[in-house]
RNA sequence: ACCCUUGGUGUGGA
């Protein structure tokens, strides 16, 4: 378990090289790398856009008589999945279910996100169907997944029909539901329901954090209203939550749009 | 049993 932690570690820093010798001083004091040693591995090298190597490492798993786990391959879909790379998943996918190894809520719910983003909505639903019948419960992140789609493809009536039939399953509404919902409401310039909502989350203590006023920011500069845009980025920093790149960039490009260039050097 | 590995959100004419 201490390797295994270390070797996790190095794997999240990208210090392969670090790792490889840890293995190997392992395998030394007659300790096998495990499964979840090789899946620390294989995980780190997809995060670093090593998935050439990582496909290496599943196979050198299946040569050592080790068998890859949903984890094993999950961090190969999950990578396609972030890079949209929706086919290529699919085909990992196949793969699970070719080697009997059964997709869990985490396979789903990558699947349902990457076609959620990309507006194939259908194919989303697809999978949330095929979850249900593996006999998975849907959690909030599966949920959140599928009202993003709804949310990106405007359908915000459906989005919060989404969320009922989310809450009534007895899944909780966390920032990332908030955000997802409030994003979606200012998309479809429906600012003042964004409010409410930015209120009621307030209300259930569910800490806004910067993606939530950056998206606020975002809607309202969108819509000119910079004055309240400024004010959000005042309660931001007054909460000492921290605006990153892409708040200043948002704001910066709203004050451009309204020829304010002198308030957008200002920041 | 628990622990260690995997999933959902924001800006920029792309």
């Amino acid at each position: 378990v201490t390797y295994n932690t270390l070797i996790n570690a190095y794997c999240r820093e990208g210090l392969f090289e670090e790792a490889f010798q840890l293995m190997n001083a392992m395998s030394s004091k007659g300790l096998k790398p495990g499964v979840l040693t090789y899946n620390s591995l294989i995980n780190g090298l997809c995060k670093k856009g090593r998935s050439d190597r990582a496909k290496e490492f599943v196979n050198e798993m299946l040569r050592m008589g080790l068998s890859p786990d949903t984890t094993t391959y999950n961090a190969l879909l999950v990578d396609k999945c972030r890079k949209d790379k929706s086919l290529e998943a699919e085909e990992i996918l196949n793969e699970m279910s070719s080697r009997g190894i059964s997709p869990d809520l985490v396979t789903f719910s990558s699947l349902i996100s990457v076609f959620a983003r990309n507006g194939q909505l259908d194919r989303a639903l697809t999978y949330f169907r095929d979850m249900k019948n593996a006999g998975l419960v849907p959690d909030n992140v599966a949920y959140t997944a599928l009202i993003n789609g709804y949310c990106r493809n405007g359908l915000m009536l459906e989005a919060l029909k989404m969320r009922d039939k989310m809450l009534e399953q007895g899944c909780i509404m966390d920032v990332v539901s908030y955000n997802i919902i409030l994003d979606g409401l200012c998309r479809m310039k429906m600012l003042a329901d964004g409010d409410k909502l930015f209120n009621e989350m307030v209300e259930r203590r569910v800490f806004p954090d910067f993606y939530t006023f950056t998206i606020l920011i975002h809607g309202h500069c969108k819509a000119g209203n910079m004055d309240k845009a400024l004010s959000l980025f005042d309660i931001m920093t007054q909460k000492s939550i921290k605006p990153d790149i892409v708040t200043y960039n948002t704001l910066i490009d709203g004050f451009c749009k309204v020829g304010e260039m002198q308030k957008a050097n200002e920041l």
